[in-house]
DNA sequence: TCGGCTTCCTAACGAACGTTCGATACCCTG
DNA sequence: CAGGGTATCGAACGTTCGTTAGGAAGCCGA
């Protein structure tokens, strides 16, 4: 009756898994649901995953180590401080778009995992703070240098992911901008206004965050309204 | 049996539902553990609330209403629109430190209430994107003072919101900096730098901006580390 | 004192929950 | 062709879910 053997049952259940929990929350999707949209049954996902929370530890997994092996070698290429950090920043917003299901569940339910299996919470978490500490170092970098004026670093940081990271919280595919422009319009913002301050005139902070500023945002007046955070 | 006549009854489960939402997510609460947390029963509940989305409607819009009606009458205080528009993201933070829990649910659950109830959705949304709206009038009144140099005056805002609203993602009350440290710190670099570019120099910036950013933040630079987002 | 209103109760409804069990069909190796 | 492993199944477990029904206790105005 199982005609064929699984090509990536797991993968596909990983996958099938990070949809649900993405639309309608970890705690609302039963595993019914999922076996259903797998095209099985649900005594049989435990063959696969011993537990519901592990399946959502296996969702967060996935989608964090592919975040950051996308990412870490990104701020390894040459360039000054302000030119990788601004490449790495907009690449951030690019993955983050690509993969907005996987991010919504990492954030929304990374609660939920940290109640229910405090351990592999922890060697998630340790993981996104390699990213953030990684940031962090070519921004003391950038001050090192000269091309920041920035008076705590750790803040700065904690700044520029919150610039990046809200863009999905309202950015539409439809709206009148594309991902690219407002990956360059917040690159612009964070890197060449927000890190090089007042002090900094034009020649400090060069091709990077320069190139995306001259970049095609929002050439004619948007047609008003991309969404509400709050 | 019942011995006192509810002073707020209602309210009591509203907060009540607040705390419990904002700590396990809106469907791994039961309305039994919300009952048993106001110390009634279930059933009882249906004497306030016609169904648990209702409840849900119930908290999200009390949440909503409070930080309206306070933030508001912030924009209308005197002052030049960078004045006004750091005062008013200061108080931003602020109260939302100080209502973290009511704005956790307003945030993770929001998604829930919109399929469930679109109308009660709507309703609230209309309401945040009316801040928003206020929020960009200010920064569009700056540009044309000549105060901000913004070339586009919606992302700029959802830029400015996007690092407010992070603040609440990672900020630990017992970290290195207190949350008017903090405050002062987010609106000397959105409101100081992000929105007034290199192109303008201090004398543009004034008193709001240049007196936050002058403010207390971290003079010994930090013990490393206030948490990590991702 | 009476009747109604409000508030809470106990009890129960059917449905869905995560999970376990034993059996069955397929596949690969010997 | 035998035998073990893998993947799936149907059925059932005890529990919890949101919700409803009907009744009892307190209050208040008539």
């Amino acid at each position: 009756m199982t005609s064929p053997p699984p090509p990536g049952r797991r993968e596909a259940i990983i996958q099938t898994a990070t949809v649900l929990f993405a639309r309608d929350g970890y705690a609302a999707v039963g595993m019914r649901s999922i076996a259903a949209a797998v095209g099985i049954r649900a005594s049989s996902l435990y063959h696969h995953f011993p537990s519901k929370v592990d399946l959502l530890h296996a969702v967060c997994e996935v989608a964090t180590a592919a975040f950051i092996s996308a990412q870490l070698p990104e701020l390894e290429r040459p360039g000054s401080p302000a030119e990788r950090l601004g490449h790495v920043l907009r690449e951030h917003v690019l993955y983050f778009h690509e993969h907005r299901l996987e991010e919504t569940v990492g954030r929304r339910e990374l609660a939920a995992l940290q109640q229910q299996a405090p351990a592999l919470f922890d060697e998630i978490q340790a993981t996104r703070r390699g990213y953030q500490r990684a940031l962090q170092d070519v921004i003391e970098a950038g001050v090192a240098a000269g091309e920041f004026d920035v008076e705590d670093a750790n803040l700065a940081t904690l700044a520029l992911l919150g610039l990046v990271n809200s863009v999905n919280t309202w950015f539409q595919e439809d709206g009148p901008d594309s991902i690219e422009a407002v990956a360059d319009a917040f690159v612009a913002m964070g890197v060449g206004r927000l890190l090089a301050g007042p002090l900094a005139a034009s020649p400090t902070v060069p091709s990077a965050a320069a190139a995306a500023a001259a970049g095609p945002v929002s050439r004619s007046r948007p047609a008003r309204g991309r969404g509400s955070p709050a």
